[in-house]
DNA sequence: TGCAATTCGTCAGCATACTGACGATTATCG
DNA sequence: CGATAATCGTCAGTATGCTGACGAATTGCA
């Protein structure tokens, strides 16, 4: 199926082209990632977005949306979903600002404490399965090279991070 | 907000852990590439993902679905709503097959052939906008590793790649 | 040949994301 | 103080992506 190219065209994008670049290879890892990461913590039943957000809760208890969707770069329309999904599971809490009545406190649980405490293993072992293709110095290369991209287009994201209030 | 370590303590799992785990950069950085492409090429009203779908059907004239996911590695139960779409903008056309009855046979149109050519600078401009914060030796790096991981974890995505039929 | 196994496209259900908008509330400034 | 601006959480709408299941059609094998 190699050979159509012709003389005087315009060289049509073919399927490797396509399959070489960054941004398709970045979904595919995203997806291959997350698949990954349910499939070793499939006994918790969490996803590594609920995951992110309830490290994030139990770092800051007390902590409002808003501000914990800046800590973990989610969006703002998003998150309200995934607290919900964490609030059903009875991992967290979520009850009206004190202070701003516009905002919601959200506190862990002992159970998302537990959950939290007994899934590192899992989660420790999809980051090393995801990496575990490059040899171990590659590794930390990638690692930093995401880290990189990440940081320096930070603003292009709708979600971008942002440091503390 | 660093120093909170405690002697004895299982360290509860920080903000600085989290963020650093190459599944979380992932996602982030397939949200800032799929955020760069759409901003890039808004004046065409695709996706990436339709991009990807329209390149592949351009290149396998009458490809049916499935294959199609196969080649693009998606998921059989998404692509039948990207296709859709596509149909939608009148990008191709979605026919009954005539030696396979379960099947769909794609075809592109002369406006999916048109957009495929004018969109061309913006898919260019998004892949060097990806890239953008390494230094120019460090991108092939970069690519070479991506690849790398995509292929060696292949297996892990429900959509895996496959060669032709 | 005939029947079981497989495959294709699709459906319902769920989860993650983003846009644009809104009411409620708080902050700011004249 | 009071009007305006900004912020918080949410909603509707749209798009991707997965699991498990299904009817329709085809394949493979006894």
């Amino acid at each position: 199926m190699v050979g159509d190219w012709e003389e005087k065209m315009p060289e049509p994008i073919g399927d490797s082209r396509l399959i070489e670049m960054p941004g398709h290879l970045i979904r595919r890892l995203h997806q291959i990632s997350f698949a990954l990461f349910l499939d070793q913590a499939k006994a918790f039943g969490v996803t590594p977005v609920q995951y992110a957000a309830l490290v994030a809760i139990n770092r800051h208890p007390g902590i409002d949306q808003t501000t914990l969707c800046n800590i973990i770069a989610f969006d703002r329309t998003t998150i309200g979903g995934v607290v919900g999904r964490l609030q059903r599971k009875k991992l967290i809490t979520r009850v009206n600002g004190a202070h701003d009545r516009r905002t919601k406190a959200l506190h862990i649980t002992p159970a998302g404490r537990r959950l939290i405490r007994d899934i590192e293993p899992a989660v420790a072992a999809t980051q090393r399965l995801i990496l575990k293709p490059l040899a171990p110095r590659q590794r930390s290369v990638f690692k930093q090279m995401l880290k990189h991209l990440v940081h320096l287009n930070n603003a292009h994201s709708r979600a971008p991070w942002r440091p503390k209030r």
